[in-house]
DNA sequence: TTCGATCGTTCAGAAGACCGAATGACGTTG
DNA sequence: CAACGTCATTCGGTCTTCTGAACGATCGAA
């Protein structure tokens, strides 16, 4: 054993310096078993990591007896396990902004009667965190978890709109996205419609990620959170005017939400 | 052929035989994060897993670079991130059972107006896997992913009165832990109980996790699941002759949902 | 300011995991 | 019925990661 252990910099094709590789690979596995459907084998697993098998065996094997992960009656296809979704819903449970939101929450959904939603932005998605359902009978689907790209949403650009031209190019991932016809898709007149929302104070979507539903957005916090809440309905329940009247009580309470968070904040 | 076979690692103290020491420590962080609020400092979690700071530092960075934990401003307090959220919410789409239930559950909820769950037994507790809420103002407090004590609990007395008393003996931690005044604790009287669901076809929950609150629970499959579904509500609302409707009820709905799972199945 | 405590971070030796090929167990096909 | 394809699993040698102690940064108090 002389070896004189040296950096061992040398032949790493792309290695990050400092990564731990079975975490990262546990982290990847969840990862991949959480995009599909996820019903997938050893072999194709590894195949799409890039993994030797005998490799990835050992950490599969180490994820099911903690419960992360579940392996069919036949021993030939792992998913998820339950430990995933009790540490997903832990991640709402901790969190500030979702736990005060409640309260504020139930009262603009009762307010307007529509489809209310807590987001906030990860990269170029917005994910939700908390919703309210319309009460009328013809309802947007939508869930908790669920990403949507942040351009084509008006939580998105509610945040979005709270940095320079210059940062919001950098966050985004260029060209946008067309998810629908009305999708925004010029840089310019993506970049008009955040100064108009900065200006108005508050954000729109009309129809740009999905067909026929509108929706009002305010950023919370003042010029650094993440997150924003909204309220969404159909094109038929939203013209021009009823959506500067939910305009106005989405602004009202994020204001109380933000002063919320401002109290409890610094504690 | 049994070849040389270096049988057992003669040091190691109590270490486990085939497990991946890394992968186990990220697991144990998502779940150490899950379990409280969850706003820990590096040397917390070190010394609550009796890991040395210096190798758990190297896994949350690994960590924090794939944003499964999130970093304090101050650099000193670890959270949950955003991609456990994902994942977590993940596991309930890519769930059959979950994914099937949401018509049956919808109508279930119609038709009594009262709070409907799907749960799964996950060892002495039960998760709630999706739920719709009662129509009334007067509401029980549930969220999905919460875990509850099955002997406590309709959807776990109706799943586990499935199996023989033994196994049953096996599977609870005893003694059975008391939540309230009405929590059946006594060996016998608790597998009476399931004896006699069995016998009837519905498992009954009268306050013994919920003050006031009263449950019916039936369980999926024909045997050897591990999920059921339940309706519950206030004493209220609830008494003994309303409880018989909603049992016929709950259990027209459980099997039309089994029945549904064993079509899309063997697939 | 100075001290002290607490925290995150670094580094070389030591221990353990990773890798690739070979094995055994299925289920399927010709 | 037999040969094949695919699957999970095992095994030692090599290389990576883990470890414990020392370092540096940060904050609060004296």
């Amino acid at each position: 054993m002389e070896s004189v252990a040296s950096a061992g910099r040398g032949r790493g094709p792309e290695r990050k310096p400092e990564e731990v590789k079975s975490a990262a690979r546990v982290l990847e596995v969840l990862e991949l078993l959480g995009a599909d459907g996820a019903r997938l084998s050893l072999a194709e697993m590894a195949a799409s990591m890039a993994v030797p098998k005998s490799s990835l065996h050992a950490i599969l094997r180490t994820m099911q007896a903690r419960g992360w992960v579940d392996l069919d009656p036949s021993g030939t296809r792992y998913s998820l396990g339950l430990k995933a979704l009790l540490t997903g819903t832990a991640y709402l449970e901790g969190d500030d902004v979702t736990s005060l939101a409640g309260p504020v929450l139930d009262a603009l959904a009762e307010e307007t009667g529509e489809a209310v939603h807590l987001g906030r932005l990860d990269g170029t998605h917005v994910v939700y965190l908390a919703k309210r359902e319309s009460r009328h009978a013809l309802r947007m689907y939508s869930a908790v978890g669920r990403r949507l790209p942040a351009h084509a949403t008006g939580l998105g650009k509610a945040v979005l709109a709270q940095y320079d031209p210059a940062e919001v190019q950098r966050r985004l991932d260029w060209p946008l996205e067309r998810l629908t016809p009305d999708t925004v898709v010029d840089p310019e007149e993506f970049l008009a419609q955040l100064a108009e929302a900065r200006l108005r104070g508050w954000a729109a979507d009309d129809g740009e990620n999905s067909v026929d539903i509108r929706c009002v957005a305010v950023a919370l916090g003042s010029g650094q959170g993440e997150d924003a809440i909204s309220c969404s309905a159909p094109k038929s329940r939203m013209d021009d005017a009823r959506m500067e009247e939910i305009a106005q009580a989405v602004t009202e309470a994020a204001h109380s939400l933000s002063t919320l968070l401002k109290r409890l904040g610094p504690h």
